[in-house]
RNA sequence: CGGGAUGUAGCCUAGUGGCUAAGGCGCCUGCUUUGGGAGCAGGAGAUCGGAGGUUCAAAUCCUCUCAUCCCGACCA
């Protein structure tokens, strides 16, 4: 059993990019900061997208479709929400052979156009909630990009939802806050720590920012998903006004919330190890390969029962038979462990002889013969032993890089090491600390825990502490 | 967008002014193989990132440009 994540804190940029390349889940393309996703890497968005889209339902959510092109005026009404997006911009100037009068910008973030919408659409409490989502591309010119963690297209879903009080926005917005990391610990098997973030940190247009952050491999920090409470910013730059039960003219209370294909990028550098990928159980978009090993004369004899294997197993999961005899054993078994797959089945002369197959797991690498009878009972619970394995470890290698240091010089040495991890500290909530931090580190607050700091005074400037955060390198 | 590095076949690399650009992996063909990335033989594949320049001669030197990686600033 292989039961702890190795920490990475060299070339970890080129074991990650590798991982993506040699499994075929993306590709640079020509278009700069642009990647193509490749069908395996595709398919993994589509398991991420159809689970969150359940979750989204099950609670009211509605899908609906805005427009890729925004009017540029349209980003300039709110003051924060243009200072955030301007220096990342796309902007479309001809169309039809000829120049726009006025630009349109491809959007970077819908809220803009959805709320224009929106005040057509809200007159009165009746209307209220509107509770829409919108799976969508957008585009952000980033200064530096890597594959999945950040491009300058990049595919999502954003939630835009209208609330006739502040309360119902604010639960909103906790509900979705919930919904990614239940959706981050039983489905990616990514432990993930959660929280508000602090004003410098909180999204450009937002009141409240919460996030979940997940730690990766090398020590360095993933924000996986952000769940913003609006405030009525949106509404009163939008004048989305509704008359309420008492028919009084009320701003309406908004939230926005998303989480990208960067997800991907988390899930790849949360488990994968030196053999390639690894994917949990519950979102790999093939579960099990079962590999038919086989020489001319065992050929029929293998081959029939490879396929029985098969469609029993496919009965109740995703199952792929491989039966490619033009490569080796040895370079299938290598491949599929690749590409993720968590469960290896082989199936060879010697096992039917035995009248039993060699189940083999991805995650630990462990190999055991099950009988041929016994394998449809077998598979379902080791899938879950695997997904609950990869779920703990990573627990394990968060809560092993999770340090509480007891001033700031031992916090820089931690900054300092190769697998920098989180720290836990007290902060006085001033923005003068916060940046002291991040000229000394480089290290920002990714949190602000729902937990009494661990000492009365701030590690930083030695001020009484108001908060508890949790501070790390982020990606 | 600033500082640094790199760019040679699908991938990795050799070649630092001079003959037909070299090798490994991969790919194709044939035979032998098949329980942890098989062996032998043969074969295809390169406007040396792009443009311009210096030179009798450029992958090699110069200028510009594009892309990627690393370090900063920015970010899902």
């Amino acid at each position: 059993m292989s039961d702890s994540i190795t920490p990475r804190s060299k070339d970890y940029s080129n074991w990650y990019l590798d991982i993506i390349l040699k499994a075929k889940l993306a590709d640079y393309s020509p278009v700069r900061g642009c990647m193509v996703i490749r069908p395996r890497g595709f398919a993994i968005w589509e398991a991420i997208q159809s689970q969150l889209d359940r979750m989204f339902k099950e609670s009211g959510h509605l899908n609906a479709y805005f427009p890729l092109l925004i009017p540029e005026e349209y980003i300039q009404k709110e003051a924060d929400h243009i200072e955030g997006f301007a220096p990342e911009l796309a902007i479309v100037t001809h169309g039809g052979g000829e120049k726009l009068e006025k630009p349109y910008i491809i959007r970077p973030t819908s809220e803009t156009i959805i709320w224009s919408m929106y005040k057509q659409w809200i007159h009165s409490y009746r209307d209220l909630p509107l509770l829409l989502n919108q799976w969508a591309n957008v585009m952000r010119w980033e200064k530096r990009t890597r594959l999945f963690l950040r491009t300058t297209e990049f595919l999502w879903q954003e939630g835009h939802t209208a609330h006739a009080t502040k309360e119902e926005a604010q639960e909103e917005t906790q509900h979705i806050f919930e919904i990614y990391k239940n959706f981050a610990h039983n489905y990616m098997a990514m432990y993930c720590i959660g929280g508000k973030k602090s004003e410098s940190e909180k999204f450009a247009g937002a009141v409240e920012t919460y996030s979940i952050e997940s730690l990766m491999q090398d020590g360095k920090v993933i924000q996986a998903g952000t769940s913003h409470f609006l405030g009525q910013n949106f509404a009163r730059v939008f004048d989305v006004q509704f008359q309420s039960e008492q028919g009084s003219q009320e701003y309406v209370w908004a939230t926005s919330w998303g989480v990208s294909t960067r997800l991907i990028g988390a899930l790849i550098m949360a488990h994968s190890d030196d053999k390639g990928l690894l994917l949990p159980p519950r979102l790999a978009p093939t579960q099990i390969i079962i590999q038919a090993i086989y020489r001319e004369n065992t050929k029929n004899e293998v081959l029939t029962c490879a396929q029985s294997i098969f469609d029993e197993l496919s009965e109740s999961f995703r199952c792929v038979l491989d039966t490619d005899a033009r490569h080796s054993p040895g370079w299938r078994f290598a491949e599929s462990e690749l590409q993720g797959i968590p469960i290896r089945i082989e199936i060879g002369q010697k096992d039917i002889e035995k009248n039993s197959c060699l189940v083999s797991r991805r995650d630990t690498g462990e190999k055991n013969a099950i009988p041929r009878n016994a394998l449809g009972s077998a598979i379902a619970p080791l899938l879950n032993a695997i997904q609950t394995n990869m779920f703990e470890r990573h627990k394990a290698f968060t809560e092993e890089h999770t340090h509480t240091p007891d001033n700031y010089t031992e916090l820089k040495s931690l900054f300092e090491g190769p697998i920098p991890g989180y720290c836990i500290i007290p902060w006085d909530g001033e923005l003068s600390s916060e940046q002291k931090l991040k000229e000394d580190t480089k290290a920002t607050i990714r949190a602000i825990l729902d937990q009494p700091p661990p000492r009365s005074t701030c590690i930083i400037s030695g001020r009484p502490a108001k908060q508890c955060v949790i501070v790390g390198k982020a990606y």
